[in-house]
DNA sequence: TCACTATAGTTCGTCGTCAAACTATCTGTA
DNA sequence: TACAGATAGTTTGACGACGAACTATAGTGA
């Protein structure tokens, strides 16, 4: 049982302020600390389909929802937890890769429809097989048990801070 | 037990791709996706005190090391996750703000100290109660025993992912 | 029908992070 | 001692994300 860092962390606040319960750092401190690992091992996967990370969850929501695989750019937007205005960028990126197509939307003028292209359907589903094998073997040593634990609780919490910040969308 | 977004993204793909084992999206996407709730919920005490996350986290390092309250700037860099060309643009801002002053290494004429000043020891020490409580109350709807078991296996996990990127430090 | 308000998307300016290149210093080995 | 390689920190240029402002279209109520 290998100590994280975040041990050290919660040792050195017992250390400097007692008075102090830290312990909510040992679920919050270690959910930033995974996260920011995490995002690194799986670039990697993204990088070998001349994607990031961005690019690859629009694909994927888009391969997810079905055919004929198109979604709002508010949508994606909403999906991906980004700024209505990164999005935009976002999409005239993958577009310039053929890999998504802009289509207008016949009942709101407003709104922009994003299409998965040819390319970009075959593209999304090598890669949705490369990038789960690889988010595996990232879990690959947790002991029996452990991977459906964290996927409960995380859900909880998930949850939880879903329902709270409901309506709180960017802008 | 409100269902997060991620259940939905897993019955996607068992509609879409049912060939596909995607339950590691149930652990390594709650994470991620916990990972910006988050930040966007401390985010606001950070900014109650003039600061932002990384800022917060130098000045929580610095403290918690104890008097003299002083780390290198690759020490800085390490522990809060960052290329270190990135902290050296936060010290700037840190010491814009008269929070941290540079000192010059004895030892090595290559390496430069960061010390918290008086003002920077205030803060962190008031920042961390409310920081603190902040993340307490995020956990608070946890049900009894959920908070421990997630910071258990987190860290199952994030020793694993430390461990295996160890010497593959940032530039 | 005519405002008035809300919503979809884009543009713009700013900011923080990054990798690569660079300077200065240290370390080990011959 | 001398020199080659490693290390600490900074500078630089590029990039992605953000919020605010803006355009255009929808929806709502008088």
């Amino acid at each position: 049982m290998p100590d994280d860092h975040v041990d050290g962390i919660l040792a050195a606040w017992a250390r400097e302020r007692p008075d102090l319960n830290a312990t909510p750092i040992g679920v919050i401190g270690r959910i930033s600390r995974a996260a920011r690992f995490l995002e690194r091992e799986l670039g990697s996967v993204f990088a070998g389909h001349g994607l990031d990370g961005g690019g690859y969850d629009v694909l994927a929501s888009l391969r997810r929802s079905g055919p004929p695989y198109v979604l709002s750019a508010s949508a994606l937007a909403n999906a991906t937890m980004i700024a209505r205005s990164s999005m935009t960028s976002r999409i005239d990126r993958l577009e310039s890769a053929g890999l998504v197509a802009r289509i207008e939307d016949e009942l709101d003028g407003r709104g922009v429809g994003v299409r998965l292209t040819e390319q970009g359907l075959a593209l999304i589903d090598r890669a949705v097989v490369e990038h789960l094998a690889n988010e595996a073997r990232l879990l690959a040593t947790l002991p029996p048990g452990a991977a459906g634990r964290l996927a409960h609780d995380l859900g909880l919490l998930l949850g939880e801070l879903e329902a709270r910040s409901d309506g709180a969308g960017r802008t």
